[in-house]
This record gives structure tokens, sequence and C-alpha cells, in this order.
DNA sequence: TTGTTCTATGTACTTTATGTATATAGCTTT
DNA sequence: AAAGCTATATACATAAAGTACATAGAACAA
């Protein structure tokens, strides 16, 4: 068993970033999968092609599977070359709950954000408007 | 003039990170403010003391005026120790307008994968339920 | 007036996450 | 057999952030 610091969501630092990590874990709980085919499922997610590169999502497999959350065997068999296919762990489940509450926290932050940018907008443009007459 | 794959938000990937930066804009957008004083207003974007350390914030601020998004000044003759004190520019506020835009639809994917994964939850729940009868 | 603590700013080093480039290998197609 | 596609993987470089430490003057207490 992990110390209590551990098992939140390991790594201590909660940075906006692993977004794809999480977005993997919830894709591979639904069904397993593949590298190559994960990418268009991280479509959904809003992934286009020009932000994710092929190489960090391997790496991130791997890294994923070095963490236990993740597990692989090899496909073969089927038409093309032989696939490494991923299932989720327990661990891995575990995880993403954690990750899941991280994120409504980041959430309600940029929401407190933006609403603080607009409630400046506004300010901002009823200041323009004092003493000038609207046409 | 910056060319065009510079100027939305210098640095072309839009990681989640650099949440700091963004909320500093939006404070000094409001009025000027030095580094301690701001770590006490950072705490309404949910900047507790673990989370933000000295040293990154006044990295953050050192960095903010060399990309001209900030400027600043010496204060002396208050109690204390002279400040520091830095002001928004025009860049500055054009970067935070970027900003704004990055993050909210950042907040969507969140929200996506959020929605997500309550449905399998829902899911995983009613096949737990399935053919069970409930006390 | 000397030493300690607090406020305030800053630099140096390290780790983590990610981008970029390149390698391999087998299937498919011509 | 050569060229191209699918699929996986590694090596190197950069960026963002964490951690530790350095400086310096004001306030305060002995």
């Amino acid at each position: 068993m992990k110390n209590e610091s551990e098992l939140f969501c390991v790594g201590k630092y909660h940075k906006m970033e692993r977004f794809l990590e999480v977005c993997l874990l919830l894709l591979l709980h639904d069904e397993v999968g593949y590298g190559y085919g994960l990418i268009e499922k991280l479509d959904y997610f809003g992934f286009k092609e020009d932000e994710l590169n092929v190489s960090t999502l391997y790496r991130t497999l791997r890294k994923m599977e070095q963490d236990a959350w993740v597990t692989s065997y090899w496909e073969e068999g089927g038409p093309g070359p032989k696939r490494r296919v991923y299932m989720i762990t327990e661990d891995g489940k575990k995880e993403l709950a954690q990750w899941v509450m991280i994120l409504k926290a980041r959430k309600a932050r940029i929401s407190r954000l933006i609403e603080q940018y607009e409630h400046l907008e506004n300010k901002i443009e009823s200041e323009d408007n004092h003493g000038t007459i609207q046409n």
C-alpha cells in the first residue's frame, strides 16, 4: 500500500498537463485499444493531428504500463503488422477516478478566471461609454 | 510585428500549464502589484501556499517582463524593503485575451471528459445492479 | 548596537512533461 | 523486388515547474 501522499495521483503536483493520460484511461476503461487506433478516438477529446504526435502517445502508453495503470499483449493474425493492445488495470481505474476529481477542481478554477475576466471586460466597456452619447 | 504563428499565445503549444501567468495578467490588469502582495491575491484562484512557491512566482514575473507583457519599477519609501511593482502592458492585455479563449476551449474539453466519465459510472452501476434485488 | 526575524527579491540546479527526429519491421501493393 | 503504409519504439532537445539557496534591508528585541 502506498502512503497517503502518494495515493493522490502519484506525483503530488497536479499540473494541468497529463490530460492525455486521463483521456487514455477513460478510453481504455470502455474497451481495450492499441496505439494507432487510440489516436482516432482521442479526436473526441480535442486532440487533433497537429496537437498529438505519435511518439508522445506511444511513450505515454509505455509509461502508463510501467506505472501499472494498464497492461498489454501482442495481437497477431489480424491485417497489417501486429499490434500491442492495452487494457486498463484496477490501479488504472482508481487513478482515473482520482484524476476526474482533480479535473473538476481545475475546471472550477478556470471558470472562476473566465468569470473574473468577463467582469473586467464589462467594467472597461462601461468606462469607455461613460460621458459619450450612444448612436 | 510577430508572425502569425507566434501571435497566438507565444509558444504554439497550449498546454494546461501557465495558468499562473494568466492569473497574474488578470490581477495586474485590475491594478499594479508586487511579488509578495500578489501571492495573497492568487489565493482567490486556488493557489494555496503549498502549491505556489515564491521562487516560481518571481521567476514567472521576470519572464513576463522579458516577454513585455508587464513592466516594472522600484517602489521605495514605503514600510519594509523596497518593492518591484509590476504593471500590465498593452501586449499583456492582448495576451490575456488570447489566453482566456484558450482556457474556454480547455474548459470545454475537461467538461467533456467528466461527462464521459460520469456516463461510464452510471453504466457500471446499472450493470452491478443487474439481476440483483434491491433491499 | 548587535543579533534575530521578517519582508522582499533573485539565481542556480534538477526533474518532469513534452516536442522533434529518426529507426525498425512487417504487411501491402504495384 | 521496390515503394509505401501501418505500427511501434528510442534518442535527443526544449520548456515548465519544483527545490534549494543567496542576498539585503527593515523591524524589533535584548
